[in-house]
DNA sequence: TAATCGTATAAGCAATTGCTTATACATTAG
DNA sequence: CTAATGTATAAGCAATTGCTTATACGATTA
């Protein structure tokens, strides 16, 4: 069972576009250290380092120490409570995406 | 096609929890002028009246005047750019939905 | 041990945000 | 026209946010 407050929590970490882009990069590579990430970066590293922190928070990625490096992978489930936002309210959009609802049963 | 910068903005938009709930009304309750709102509401009517804006300029709502009254709905394509982006990634969280992919080929 | 590398935290600051009260605008009723 | 109702905008303010620089911590290497 997921709260409005985790809802609202995953919402705010995506919302900054800093932030957000740091998410899809660690999607597409996988599992990356933190240098990685600052590598390429707009910012600095404390700032990417902050950002990590509130993806953690929110759940959405995980960390996996390995000697001084950090490897941050994504935590799928942490989207949960966007998902599931999104499926309790389907037939309003229903329209669009008229098997999101069947789609949701089902994978549970 | 859906821009990184209208992702964003419905991120926003809908981060703040009491402009969620109030969008989240809108949704149960189908057609609502923004007095109904302001009625149970914690915050004043400027506040709601902001709120509105908001998810108006997110594309989240749209609105109809009648007389003096406006009321609100739900317009279901802004949340386009959220179930795009979500749809983009699907197969990083595919465990949870296997099928997203699927139904979002089909349904456009 | 000391130096270095990877990462996190602390402190401070400018920008943004969400609220308030006060006021303006728009439409209808009397 | 005037008053009242529904809604929006203006101005101001406290809280939050995202960044910076400086520093601390943790682990490895020389």
């Amino acid at each position: 069972m997921t709260t409005a407050m985790q809802l609202t929590n995953v919402l705010k970490t995506l919302a900054d576009p800093t932030r957000q882009a740091v998410f899809e990069r660690i999607i597409r590579e996988g599992e990356v250290a933190a240098t990685g990430l600052v590598q390429g970066s707009k910012v600095s590293q404390p700032a990417v380092s902050q950002h990590l922190r509130a993806l953690r928070d929110a759940g959405l990625v995980a960390e996996r120490r390995e000697g001084r490096h950090i490897h941050y992978r994504v935590a799928p489930k942490g989207l949960s409570p966007l998902i599931d936002w999104l499926g309790h309210y389907q037939t309003f959009w229903a329209e669009r995406f008229a098997n999101l609802e069947r789609l949701l049963k089902e994978s549970e």
